[in-house]
DNA sequence: TAAAAAAGTTAGTTATGACTAACAAATCTA
DNA sequence: TAGATTTGTTAGTCATAACTAACTTTTTTA
């Protein structure tokens, strides 16, 4: 059993680099992730993470050598689950609730996950029945910090003729949740790999009764499970 | 008609000074707010607040002459309400469907009033079918920062005798707060002023089939109408 | 009305978290 | 493997928002 008290006394820019370094390592599965990489994903320079860094690592929550990659302790983990559990729950409480679309969550939920209160975010878990997806078909760990990870599988892997099911999107962007949308694209839809063109990687896909053609950019952002 | 992007772009510290202000202004009806009485207030130091009153001046939030006493400017006023309707309506929100007792939401409300997003408070407001009232008997400004106020006559400028209904508390303190419960006081409370005592000028009420004696500091936080 | 007290101001310090510029180490690549 | 490129580090600056200590102005009161 670990510290109680954790996760606590914490600015909302530690509980946001904890977070971001978190998402990269289990975005690039298991691949090593470095200053500037961390920096590039937070948009602050090098010189920024690197200072961060050192306050993350001499309050241990993050390890790494002089030079190296950068790791989370356990102490480093739990913050940042904790983070995903609370940004995840306000966003599906935006879209169930007070009438917000996918695409305008993500920026207020950025701001409501670093709200303290344990009772809170509980009992908005309560609230809305425990819900296991959030609006992005993202998992929301609960109230222990458990989760389960399935593998992320990008629309942009697959190969024609393929066949899968939409799982989750990626929710950083607005213009791509609008577009993603638009185009009728929703979670569970069935897509199939028509066509991937020689000339620019550009695919062609065919779901409910729309075909559309799509960027490698765009298919790197959806996350599908294999159907055929 | 006045700016619409206003209340944007400040810090959280901005805010809670203005509505700080605010609330000096309108509680202390119209007296005269001083630098020092706001640093108390805000338990910083006068140095402090000397320092953010020049920046919320130079922003046309606030006026003051060098050594006078302190003013909002109508867009100081506008953000402060605003930041009062956002805090009380998250407070309604937290008492009436996450749980929360009146004694456990003003901390947390302090947070969720800076969270910036026009949206979100006025989807709340609609969820919760546009209260009008806080937990603590405040009033609710409305969408357009329109509000009512009524008078507040503190139960302890009753005389003997009298009799008045509980109208609203200071939210300001838990233990107040839960001491007010425990007794068996809540909104809308008959209460009887039955004696006041000589020596400390402690007060007696009854109230529903009780009998209770309370300290004028305690009287000084609870706010009544007269019936009779 | 002069001294004392209170209220307000200023200067200088600290911590956080950004930044740029300059530099060092590690890794590619020819 | 040497040179170039990428990656990471350091030093120094800035803005925000707190602080203490010292000072000035205003108000009180004896
Ligand atoms: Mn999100
Ligand atoms: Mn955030
Ligand atoms: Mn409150
Ligand atoms: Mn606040």
């Amino acid at each position: 059993m670990t510290n109680k008290s954790n996760s606590n006394n914490l600015t909302k820019s530690e509980e946001d680099y904890l977070k971001a370094i978190f998402q990269l390592l289990i975005g690039d599965n298991s691949r090593k992730v470095g200053n500037n990489q961390l920096a590039e994903y937070l948009k602050v320079s090098p010189a920024s993470t690197n200072n961060m860094i050192k306050k993350l690592k001499a309050k241990q929550y993050v390890f790494s050598e002089k030079y190296g990659k950068l790791e989370l302790t356990e102490e480093g983990k739990s913050i940042a689950v904790r983070l995903i559990r609370k940004h995840r729950l306000w966003e599906t409480f935006l879209c169930n609730y007070l009438n917000f679309t996918w695409d305008e969550v993500h920026e207020v939920a950025e701001q409501l996950e670093h709200i303290k209160s344990n009772k809170l975010i509980d009992e908005l878990d309560s609230f809305m029945d425990f819900p296991t997806k959030d609006p992005h078909g993202e998992m929301i760990p609960n109230a222990n910090g458990e989760y389960s990870l399935l593998p992320k599988i990008t629309l942009s892997s697959l190969d024609e003729g393929d066949v899968c099911q939409l799982i989750s999107v990626n929710d950083g962007s607005v213009t791509f949740l609008k577009y993603v949308s638009e185009i009728g694209l929703a979670l569970s839809s069935e897509i199939k790999v028509l066509e991937i063109r020689d000339f620019d990687k550009s695919i062609k896909i065919g779901f409910n009764t729309s075909v559309e053609t799509v960027t490698r950019k765009f298919a790197d952002n959806v996350f599908v499970k294999i159907v055929s």
